[in-house]
Formats: C-alpha cells, sequence, structure tokens
DNA sequence: CTGAAAGCGCTTACAG
DNA sequence: CTGAAAGCGCTTACAG
C-alpha cells in the first residue's frame, strides 16, 4: 500500500490523461469544457478520492479566500453569550452563508493582544464593539475591505443604530410618568473602569469612543425637556454587560433607603433592566409600581416573560447583514444609521 | 506614485538585502538568525509596511493554517442564541485563543447542503449535534482530524456527558415527591417532525442517533423503578430548542383540564422547562405547588431568576475545551464521557 | 474546446 | 549564522 498521500488537481489530470487546466475548469468553470467531459472528471475524481480544489492552494493562487473575518472587542465567551453579539453573527452569517462565504471568529482581547497571523487569510473583516486600541486595527492587513459595527474607523464604511434619538424617545416616554428620583444605569461609560456610583471623579468617554455616550445624550436631552437638571439624576455604571457583574450595583441601588431608592431605572441595555427587574421581584419590589425600569436592545429574554420590559429594539440581526452585504461588495461600503423601535412593555407602561 | 501592490517577503529581503529565508526566519525562527539582525529585519519590514507572512502562501507551503473548523448541525442563527451551543464555543474559542489558532464557524445546514470549499482550508474539525445527513461529513477532507461532540462518528474521537445517569438521576429526584400525572417533554426525538403529543404512530430515534432518547432511557429507568409504567407517562415532543416552537405545545399542556393536566414535567432542556415556567405562572399556576418542572444544561438563564431551576447542569464549556485539546492534539483522541451535577432549585424542591 | 507554462508567497532542508 | 533553490497545489491568460 502506496503511503496515503492526498491526491492532488494534478495527479489526477495524469491519471486521465488531461491537462490541469481541464480538471480546474472541470470544477471552477463549467463553460470551458463539454460537459460530457467535464462529467467523466467530477466522476473520476469522487471514484479516486480528490475532493475537489486545495482550500490552501486555490486562495494563494486567487488572492482570495471566501473567508470573512469578525473581530469581536469583546472576548468570544462574553460575546457568543451576549444576546446582541449573537444576533449581529447571525445577520452575518445569513449573508455570507448565501454568498458562499465562512466566517472566521477573532476577538479582539486575543491573549497575546495580537491579531493572530492566519487572519490575514480573510478576504475582508467586520469590527464590532469599541477596540481595546487601535493597535489591533493596525495589524490588520491593510486595502482589504473594513466595515466598523457600533463604532467608527477613520475613512472605513460603518453600521449604527440611531442611539441618541432612541434613548431620547424611551427616556421621553419613562418621564411622561413624572418620576420622583430618576436614576440612569450606564454601560462601560467611564474613562476609568467603575463597577458602581458615577461621582464628579469619574470621566465619561466621548461619543466617537462608546456608543453608550450617545445614548446618555439622549436621556440628558429628555432631562432638559422635563425640566430635569441632568446633574442632579444619579447615574451609575457598569463594567460588563452581565447578570454577574450587574447584579451587586443594581444590589447597591435597590438596597438604598425607600426615599433615596430611584422609582425609575433608565438601563443600557436589557441585560442591565433584566436584571434589576429580577433583583426587584426578589425583594418584593412592585414593578412598575414601586420601580419602573426601561431596557435598551429589544432581546428575546426581555420579551417571552411577564412583565415584559419596556425598551428600544434595535435590529441586531439586520446591523449583521448590512455589515456583511457591504464586505461582500453587495452594497457600497458607507455610514449606515438603521432605525429603531421604542417598544412598551410593562415595565414601564 | 507606484501602484500600491503588497510588499511581499521576497520584497523586503530584495530590498535589505539578505536572503528570503532570513527574512522568513526572522518572523519564524528567531533561532536562526542573530538577535541584531532579527531586530533589524523586523523594524524594518514594520517601516516598509510588511504585516508578516502571508497567511495563505504560509498555509499552503506548511500545510497548516492554524484554523479549525466548527460544523453546527443546527442553522448559525439557531445555534448562536442558543446557551448551550454558545458555552460549547466559548470552551473550544478559549483553547483555541490559546493555543493561537482561530476559529471557522461552519453550519451543517448550509443552502447548498455542502461545506464549502473554503471548509477544507482547516487544520481539524468540531463536529457538534446530529448532522443533518451523514453526506456533509463525507464532504470533509479525510485523514484530517475530527472530534465529534454529542453524537459519534464511527472510528472517530467524540466528547459526550453521561446523558442517561443524569435524566435517571433528576427523574429520581423529581419522583420523590410522588406526583400523580408525570409527564415527559421531549427534544426531536421522533423520527417524523412532531411538535405536540407524541402517539403510537410516532417512532423515536435511536440511541445512536440522538443524545436525547439516552435522557428518555434515563427518565425511564426511574419511572420503572417508581412502579410507574413508562407506557402510561404521557409525552410531548418540541422540533426546536426555542420559546417561540416550545410554547405552543406548552400552552396545549397547561390548557389541558385540571384533572389531566400534569403535575410535574421533566423537560430534556431548560429552555423548554423556562418557557413552562413562564407560560404556568402567566396562567397563575403555582410551581412548585401545582406543577413541578425540571430542566436539563443548567443554562444561566434558570438559575439567575426566582424560582430557580431544577436542573441536571452540564459543562458544556468543558466540553467544547476537551473537543479543542483533541483536534490540538494536546490530548489524545478518544471517546470521553463528562460528569454532570443534579442542581436541585426550586421549581422542583 | 484543450494544454503547456508561469507564478501566487511562502518555508525548509541543505550546502556553505 | 546565511543563502540558493525547490516546491506546496492550484488558476489563468495565452496559444493552438
Amino acid at each position: 500500500m502506496t503511503p496515503p498521500r492526498r491526491i492532488t488537481l494534478k495527479d489526477l489530470a495524469a491519471q486521465l490523461g488531461v491537462s490541469t487546466a481541464t480538471v480546474s475548469n472541470a470544477f471552477n468553470r463549467p463553460d470551458q469544457l463539454s460537459p460530457k467531459l467535464r462529467e467523466h472528471i467530477l466522476h473520476e475524481a469522487r471514484l479516486r478520492g480528490y475532493q475537489g480544489p486545495d482550500a490552501k492552494a486555490r486562495s494563494l493562487r486567487t488572492g482570495r479566500s471566501q473567508i470573512v473575518a469578525v473581530i469581536l472587542a469583546e472576548s468570544l465567551t462574553y460575546s457568543l453569550n451576549d444576546a446582541v453579539a449573537s444576533e449581529l453573527l447571525s445577520g452575518i452569517a445569513e449573508v455570507l452563508d448565501a454568498q458562499g462565504h465562512t466566517l472566521l471568529l477573532l476577538s479582539g482581547r486575543q491573549s497575546p493582544a495580537r491579531v493572530p497571523g492566519s487572519a490575514s487569510i480573510a478576504d475582508g473583516f467586520i469590527v464590532y464593539g469599541l477596540m481595546p486600541s487601535l493597535a489591533m486595527l493596525a495589524d490588520l492587513p491593510a486595502q482589504r475591505p473594513l466595515v466598523a459595527v457600533d463604532f467608527d474607523v477613520e475613512g472605513q464604511a460603518s453600521v449604527h443604530v440611531d442611539n441618541e434619538p432612541a434613548a431620547y424617545a424611551i427616556a421621553r416616554h419613562a418621564l411622561g410618568t413624572s418620576p420622583k428620583r430618576p436614576a440612569v444605569i450606564n454601560l462601560r461609560l467611564t474613562e476609568q473602569p467603575c463597577n458602581g456610583r458615577i461621582g464628579p471623579e469619574h470621566a465619561l468617554l466621548s461619543a466617537d469612543r462608546t456608543i453608550t455616550r450617545a445614548r446618555l445624550d439622549g436621556f440628558q436631552r429628555a432631562f432638559a425637556e422635563h425640566g430635569i437638571e441632568p446633574d442632579d439624576v444619579p447615574m451609575w455604571n457598569i463594567e460588563e454587560n452581565t447578570h454577574e457583574v450587574c447584579a451587586p450595583v443594581i444590589e447597591e441601588i435597590l438596597d438604598l433607603p425607600d426615599d433615596e431608592r430611584p422609582d425609575l431605572l433608565l438601563c443600557m441595555s436589557d441585560r442591565i433592566a433584566l436584571t434589576a427587574l429580577i433583583l426587584a421581584e426578589a425583594r418584593g419590589l412592585r414593578v412598575p409600581d414601586d420601580l419602573r425600569i426601561t431596557g435598551f436592545d429589544g432581546i428575546a429574554e426581555g420579551q417571552y416573560r411577564a412583565p415584559r420590559l419596556t425598551t428600544v429594539r434595535q435590529d441586531s440581526v439586520e446591523k449583521g447583514r448590512v455589515a456583511a452585504r457591504m464586505i461582500l461588495g453587495l452594497e457600497p461600503p458607507s455610514s449606515r444609521l438603521l432605525g429603531t423601535e421604542l417598544v412598551i412593555g410593562e415595565t414601564c407602561p
């Protein structure tokens, strides 16, 4: 028995007595040879265990791999368990699949803090969320298409939702009930890490660094309109959008004395809002009577329960689709701004 | 200005007056040249915009891409939004990251029903869940490592959890409360699609086709031990582990007349159990007084709420880690069986 | 419709 | 420690 070396296109061509070009055409360009010969080649290929042109060689030769890399700012562990990121990936995958492309998943928080060299195999890059450092972007092969989602890279295409107007709309709705003690729970909005109450010592990130700043701007526009001095509204900050990280901050808030405890929580994500809802219920607080809560995102978990979350629904799946279409050249690269929808649930009717 | 062709290793070598081997070694084998020369080369490379060896060429030359493909039986949309699949991916990604590998995501339910050719770039394959057809496996490059998770491929490594004993343990616990009308809600267990009550006309899949059969076997062993005739226990089947698909079946069950409605639901997943819990609460049924519910999986959503789900916790992250380690050769390929943990929550104390 | 030949950008024995 | 050269497996003008 010969050593089981994988059969190559060249081997097959030799065995069938045709040129390598003809075998290649049989697989890639049906119009370049007779259907009969093509059938013969494909049939023999299967028989002899030739699985088709090797992707590594093909990609070197053509310069294209049919692979699109998605770079997630957060760890993969976090992103894969986050409903919003998952939906974004779904949307991306849907378009890539339909176009015969596949998805390479990279984390911006890789252990070596650098994109692995293998990333350069990708035909294009979709980058999601704020990068821990822009150094990573510099690592990416230049001259390959890049689309930024939920942040901006100078001179590159991007996809956003209208955070400011959406936040304004939900805050306006919530303030319509004339809360006595509104409060805001921000997400990753401080320059320095802060998982708790935001004080005067905390500087906030600017709008070009995080989308949550635009959400705060929207909230504050509504405050001003309702005659509320934004500085009088207490704010907390959450460092990571997970139940575990949210919970202690929410507990701190809910355990304030009755006359200090907010009666309206404007949360920057559904995850935060759901944590607040669960912990409020556990303490016997009635929602919305004792405490009104609003979220942001519109994830399924907030809608398939009672009471349903009042929130802003953003179409993360569509965000992913748009980004993927731009990367594949199915639509021209540009700065796209997607709309959102105010969803009135029972947590803040 | 010259056309902005990407600079290659060869260009760089020529410009620096060294051989291509030396440049290659500067990037790949530091021990093969003096630190000083290496620094010089790396420095000049950065200066001249050479980003390092091209991944396509490198992978062709070495035969390895540093990419591992994960093939998911379900659609990517489903898998990415499923907590168990997400955790599995987290575990895989964790190990791959640490080893400088990256993850290529493929769906077994691709539109063309075939693995795209670009998949053959991967160094190895992790296949998760039952394949719609084994034809797809035949498409994969032979002679490259493959690990099956939650199912078996003849002659290949696999990772499982102990479904039968785990199901037996939770059923035994639940039956200890002497329910009057226990019922089972299965997941994808019928030969033919069935989203509803299972009747005598429905054939069930065998244990080599789905892990949920082993779960049912565990339940039924507990029934027998408690003197309950398994055939007397009504069973329903769920076609897809999502709230939307579960809900109508659960409603059908909960809306049975009081004297027919089960007082114990043994569910094959936490998603099913949570849907039952939410819909029961919406109907004013008291859990666990009127209705006891158990799940399977141990997802976070079932534990970060009140009442907490009684369930079996499987460590999906670890399952992913083990599979990834086997693929990378960090542990020998074998049939690994991971343990589980009975978690007693308030839905079935 | 078919074939001979160049070359994609690397890595790696091997010789010096 | 360094360099010349072969070759990984393909695709693609181009000539016939």
